[in-house]
RNA sequence: GGAGAGGUAUCGAAGUGGUCAUAACGAGGCGGUCUUGAAAACCGUUUGCCUUCACGGGCACAUGGGUUCGAAUCCCAUCCUCUCCGCCA
């Protein structure tokens, strides 16, 4: 969310930023929030002058009431309530625009990074950087659910009866290479600096519309019935919710956190025949990054925490890239962000495993997470990234650590975490 | 889930319809006096948001409504915290 007095000052910036991501069917609410905006100021001020005409007036029935002039008392109730109606019908008016202005203010994107490459879908994204050699074995890879069936590792029949499509069991060595991968993401983390943290697993609807768009929230939440609470879609909702109408010390800035939780998603939209098996699920488990720092820094802070990833991933053999999103694939409340996609040995590309983010001011100011600054009190950054979403991370590491004799390779890092296993033998 | 108490600034806390709500009183923070330095003492200062070129004005006492000329104060609803009981990994 911009602030309005920035869409004031700067229309043809806001304007053109909606060109840049093609939402042109958008250009319109930009002259009409600053019309509305205008006529909201003019009524708030007839208004407060109405008010502090009629504060005035009050105080002076007190005194007169204490005084016991009481005829004189009732004649300044009488001005009171003739500004009654044209005060209660500004008030009116002050509500109707406000809410008008926020609901268009919701919906009008952040600006995007001078650096984000213009393009209208996420076909257009842009590769960044490779890390690692994509191989190709010379035996054929298996689809995943195929590899973790030969280790009795999944049961995604059953998951259908008990939840429905878009669930699994997780079963015997499988299981545990996820735990595995989570501590070990986890341990990963805590060494860089980072600080670890569980959150809550439900959030309320005032921090849901403070941390994404109502497009992304209706595609992605679930509610729970009968109460104002959401299963969060990523902990970055409970741990950016987590600084909710605070005003943090510019001294203890930047706030480096790492979560974990589980993770609830209503996936509306297309199911392609590559997101069977574990790729896209309703409930998955992840290791999570987020950042809260002052606005200088979001740039450098994007770089170190797409690089935490690769690292991650280069330190368990899989060799990955990073995709920039494009302007029309970036979301509304996104200033740059960059996928960090695996490599698939199997389908001899890349897939996304995590995505990174800065959301510049846009959470900061619908959340009003303030910093306390030397200069005053400004908005703080925030930023997001996937450390590691195991379920989906688990199809790149059976893929690229799989050998011929269907074994499966546990790199020394995970070795602690597996019992001191360096290898995975299938039972089938 | 039941019963009770409570929610006021950085913290503690007073105020129970107007005339001490920017908010008493105490603590903390900041600046200063004193001191070789520190402590103590003393003096001053210390909420946020909106609006205005400015002067100024408005709003906020958990949140949202209502009553009133006027609400921290009275009424209704909701949320949260604490204590006890019940249930529970």
């Amino acid at each position: 969310m911009l602030d309005i007095k920035f869409v004031r000052e700067n229309p043809e910036l806001v304007k053109q930023n909606l060109k840049n991501k093609f939402q042109e069917e958008k250009i319109p609410l930009v002259d009409e929030v600053i019309d509305l905006d205008a006529k909201s100021r003019v009524a708030k001020q007839e208004a407060d002058s109405l008010r502090s005409n009629r504060n005035t007036i009050s105080k002076q029935i007190g005194a007169l009431m204490s005084q016991g002039k009481k005829a004189e008392a009732e004649d300044l109730k009488k001005q009171v309530s003739d500004n009654a109606a044209r005060l209660s019908e500004l008030e009116k008016q002050e509500t109707e625009l406000t809410e008008k202005i926020t609901s268009i203010m919701m919906t009008i994107p952040n600006i995007i990074d001078p650096s984000v490459p213009i393009g209208k879908d996420d076909s257009e994204n842009v590769e960044v950087t490779r890390y690692g050699e994509p191989v190709v074995p010379d035996f054929e890879i298996p689809y995943h659910t195929d590899i973790m069936e030969r280790f009795d590792g999944i049961d995604l029949d059953a998951a259908g009866r008990v939840a429905g499509n878009g669930f699994y069991y997780l079963c015997g060595d499988i299981a545990r290479l996820h735990s595995a991968v989570i501590s070990y993401a986890r341990d990963f983390m805590i060494d860089r600096g980072f600080t670890y943290c569980i959150p809550p697993f439900m959030i309320r609807s005032n921090v849901v519309t403070g941390v994404m768009s109502f497009a992304e929230m209706d595609a992605m939440m679930y509610k729970i019935e009968g109460e104002d609470l959401y299963l969060i879609g990523t902990s970055e909702h409970s741990m950016i919710g987590r600084f909710i109408d605070t005003i943090i010390d510019e001294s203890s800035l930047p706030k480096t956190l790492t979560s974990y939780s589980p993770c609830f998603r209503k996936e509306k939209g297309a199911h392609g025949i590559e997101e069977r098996g574990v790729y896209r699920i309703h409930q998955f488990e992840k290791q999570e990054m987020i950042v809260v720092c002052k606005p200088e820094d979001s740039g450098m802070w994007f770089d170190k925490l797409w690089q935490n990833t690769v690292d991650l991933f280069r330190s368990m053999d899989i060799p990955v890239r990073t995709l920039e999103c494009c302007s029309g694939d970036l979301a509304d409340l996104k200033v740059k962000s960059f996928d960090v996609e695996a490599w698939s040995p199997r389908q001899k590309k890349y897939f996304e495993v995590g995505s990174c983010s800065n959301l510049g001011d846009a959470q900061a100011r619908r959340l009003k997470i303030r910093v306390n600054g030397a200069d005053g009190k400004y908005y703080a950054h925030t930023l997001n990234n996937t450390v590691v979403a195991p379920p989906r991370m688990l199809i790149a590491f059976l893929e690229n650590n799989l050998n011929a004799d269907g074994s499966v390779n546990i790199p020394k890092v995970l070795q602690p975490y597996m019992g001191g296993k360096d290898k995975l033998i299938p039972c089938k």
